[in-house]
This record gives C-alpha cells, sequence and structure tokens, in this order.
DNA sequence: GTTCCTGCAAAAGCTTTGCAGAAGA
DNA sequence: TCTTCTGCAAAGCTTTTGCAGGAAC
C-alpha cells in the first residue's frame, strides 16, 4: 500500500494533477481489494468522504486515471465496467454465482509469445468464468 | 463450413427450433469470418434477406444462440458486444486503431493449468488490444 | 486572475421487456 | 388449433456531453 505522498508523485509522474478528489478515489481503488464498479466507489465515497460527490466526477476520473494507465478497465462482462489498479499481468476470474471477480496467475512468458507477428501488443487480458468454490459448496 | 442440413441438425441438437431466420443468422456467422456486432448483422440480412427485420430479433436469437452454446458473446471493449461462433479455444486480438478482431492461437494446456484450485470454469477468454500490422504500415 | 475541475441535467448508445399480431408445427 | 416467434415501441442501464459555478494554482 502506498503513503499519500507516494500516489501523488504517482499521479505527477504520469502528468495529471493530485486534486482531493482524484487522491481518493485512488486510494480507494488501492484498499478495496475487489474490483468495483462505478457505482461501488461512487457510493462507498459519497458516504465516508465527500456528500455531494457526483457519478460524473467518478466516470471523469477513472477515465483519467485510464488514460494514463494507472489504472486499467475491465470489460469481463456486459454492462458493468470495473476497475483494476495496474501491476503485473493476471488474470480475472468472474463468478456467474456470485458476481465476485478473483485474480490468479497466468504464464506471462507463454502468453507472450503466441502467434501475432507484427502485431504491435498494448494490452493483454484473461478472462475466466464458472463458479467459485464458496457457491460451489453453498449449493451442496 | 456447414451444410444447411447440418446447421439445422446442429440446431435441434441443442433443443432450438431452426426456424428460417435463425438459419440466416447462424449462416451469416458462420460465413462472416470477422466478429460481427449485432449493427453488423441486422443491416446485411435486412439488405440481402429480410427487409422487415427486426433488431429485437437479431438480439433475441443471438441471446438463444449464446444459451444453447452455439456461439459465444465477446466483450473486449465496453459498449459493443460481438459475437462468435464456438469452435475451440482461441484468443481476441483488437486493433484499436481500425476495430478489426483478430483470432490467435493459445496455449489452451497452459492456460487450463492456472492456479483456481475448486474453481469450476466454464468459459475462457484471452483479449489483447494493440496495433494491427496493417495499421502500422499505413501509419509509415 | 486564469486555468482546470466538479456536478447537474440532459442526451446518447446498447440492450431488454411487454404485448399484439403473425408464422410455424 | 395451439404454441412459439417476430417486431414495434417504450423502458432501463451505463456512460458521455454541455455548460455554469467553483476550486486550485
Amino acid at each position: 500500500m502506498l503513503s499519500k505522498e507516494e500516489l501523488i508523485s504517482e499521479m505527477k509522474k504520469r502528468g495529471i494533477r493530485p486534486y482531493h478528489k482524484r487522491i481518493r478515489i485512488y486510494e480507494y481503488l488501492l484498499s478495496c481489494c475487489a474490483h468495483p464498479t462505478v457505482d461501488e466507489i461512487f457510493y462507498a465515497l459519497r458516504q465516508k468522504d465527500f456528500p455531494g460527490l457526483s457519478k460524473t466526477t467518478v466516470y471523469n476520473v477513472l477515465k483519467l486515471f485510464a488514460d494514463v494507465e494507472l489504472i486499467r478497465a475491465i470489460h469481463i462482462d456486459e454492462s458493468e465496467t470495473r476497475y483494476d489498479v495496474v501491476t503485473e499481468l493476471h488474470g480475472h476470474f468472474k463468478c456467474e454465482s456470485c458476481g465476485t471477480i478473483y485474480n490468479f496467475a497466468v504464464d506471462t512468458e507463454r502468453l507472450a509469445a503466441t502467434d501475432l507477428p507484427g502485431f504491435t501488443i498494448h494490452d493483454r487480458g484473461v478472462y475466466f468464468k464458472g463458479i467459485c468454490p464458496k457457491c460451489l459448496s453453498n449449493k451442496k
């Protein structure tokens, strides 16, 4: 977990200004181990920090963060964009029962070696869907 | 490429009725090497075969096909669902410049072995983004 | 003081739903 | 005939846009 000063220098490094709300949204993304939707971020911060927060601002900030590659948008399913702080490559598993998204390790070497001659790759995503162990045991 | 009879038996095998429009939509998906959006399918078929075709019908049929796993929905990007006939596992590369989606081979064995103990996996997707060779050479 | 952000409201996609009429079995 | 599908219109969602007021530098 980065300190507030590190968050700020991380933003400045990427050429965006460390406004108060941006910092809180970034902090929330880092502290929240899940992969929140815009709604989750919006309601959590409005309740905790900014009663007058607008959803538009959340959209604006997330879009800005994604543009400077501070975060990554995840489109594992239709009709809900989720966000993830950028770290090393990993896969996302979405449980079709409870909706939770889990991270898992992927073999970066192997994935990098796939047959795309002459292609410039900017982004790689690995998405699995199924049922998580928690939901499987609940059904029994 | 499957014959019409094969298409029909493929549908019956999965418990759905081989109506005329369903067959044509299925044929279109098989003949169209790209990964069409609902709009592409809709306009192509309305022009060629069914002047009175409704977009609702296209949505309905695609949803039905996906439910019986005749096709697969691809969510590589926000705001546009694309469709792919189900074959063996492969990756999708979306060109950020021209929007084309290319297939590529992925190492199924390796992907299957990732660390998800106790998870039931129904669907696996590998999505890359970047610039395709065609667009790269156009820029030069 | 000037620039840039925030937030409201409205608009813009894409997709789903409800229902009456039509087609298929 | 009876079931199931089709298509229109309207609604539902998420996300984007325009613009005025306000905060930051």
